[in-house]
DNA sequence: ATGAATACGTACCGACCGGTACGAACGTGC
DNA sequence: GCACGTTCGTACCGGTCGGTACGTATTCAT
């Protein structure tokens, strides 16, 4: 009688899985900065107990730190592609221009860009994965510059390191300005001219 | 002999004035982010009590506005009369690039610029300063390029509307990078690149 | 059927937040 | 000396935070 009103099973209704928390976290740290979504809104919003969440997870920092390596494997892994792929060096621009300016999957900004913009507020267990993919993206970076001076598709006369650290900046810059809601051709007008003298 | 002991004057003891409650919670907010800091701590730091703070500025919003504006008077007046000094275009490029870069002043960056990169969290006061500061700093960038244009320093071939904002985001993007704590001389390299477009 | 191991959520913890009620201490006019 | 209006800080408010103790419901081996 305790739990037979309402409807609700008692013993396995809230807890979905993993995968689900992950997701519905994931998205509202996106949306939203990841500092204004409490772990209590975390679990309302998935449906789980703040318990459950913390079995699974251990803290708020083990929390975020899972999020953001799933951000890592399911959006970051498609720029990597996309760097990886066999286009022109000036197409491979282009399409991270478009990438960072309109692609509609980025409305809301990055949220590893997000995050590394407020580095300071997250545990250390997220730092350290940030730094982590930070330099994992510069390596990818990097080699789209080296590949385009092998292939003599770029002059080059700037250091692919400072290029690649440039490069990530300025992608930064315009997912944070798509963040704040800013025009999406002013974001685009503006990462162009940045753009120029990369190419 | 409720308040004879320890040496302390009872009535006058706390308050300096409100001068010396803007700076102190002008630096703290300055440095560390200002979210990170409260209006507890603000009191602790000035040495006025909670109640005193809220009658002078109303509330927090209102303390985080009139700081802002004390900033604005302060600090980001010198920008003002950078530009509007008699050098040339390209030195006031220069001199902004070495503000941004270089000059200690700025090593834990810009409030302004913090401020600006957080403001869905901040009180309608003061995000009504911050739009306000903005526009009449997008002005004075605005007419340095005029200027340039009309002097001939410059050849133009980018709207000034445009080479405004995207100077602004630029000068911010420096400052955040050294509010993080990235050594001035990749900042500054950074910045070199950014700016060549606007020679 | 039954006892052990497991997985779960209610209800709570102390800390801190922004903000305020209220009485004590003050300078002042007389 | 003394009442008065003003100015101050103590001590508190309700709320939210990240995190957890603990009783209960479920599952499984036997």
């Amino acid at each position: 009688m305790s739990n037979a009103d309402s409807g609700v099973r008692p013993g396995r209704p809230t807890t979905r899985n993993r995968e689900h928390v992950l997701e519905t976290a994931m998205n509202a740290y996106w949306q939203e900065d990841r500092s204004a979504v409490s772990v209590n809104a975390v679990c309302g919003l998935a449906g789980v107990s703040k318990p459950s969440l913390y079995r699974e997870f251990g803290s708020e920092d083990g929390l975020t730190a899972a999020v953001l390596a799933r951000y890592g494997q399911t959006v970051l892994a498609s720029l990597q592609v996309l760097l990886a792929s066999p286009q022109t060096y000036s197409a491979k621009l282009d399409a991270l221009i478009s990438f960072a300016s309109d692609d509609p999957k980025m409305d809301a900004g990055c949220l590893f860009v997000k995050m590394r913009a407020n580095r300071s507020r997250l545990g250390p267990q997220t730092q350290a994965l940030l730094t982590a993919m930070e330099a994992k993206l510069q390596r990818h970076y990097a080699g789209l510059f080296t590949e385009a001076v092998e292939r003599g598709e770029w002059r080059g006369g700037i250091a692919t390191d400072l290029a690649a650290s440039y490069l990530q900046e300025q992608l930064g810059m315009a997912l944070s300005q798509r963040a704040a809601g800013k025009n999406p051709d002013a974001v685009r007008a503006c990462l162009e001219l940045a753009m120029a003298v990369l190419r």
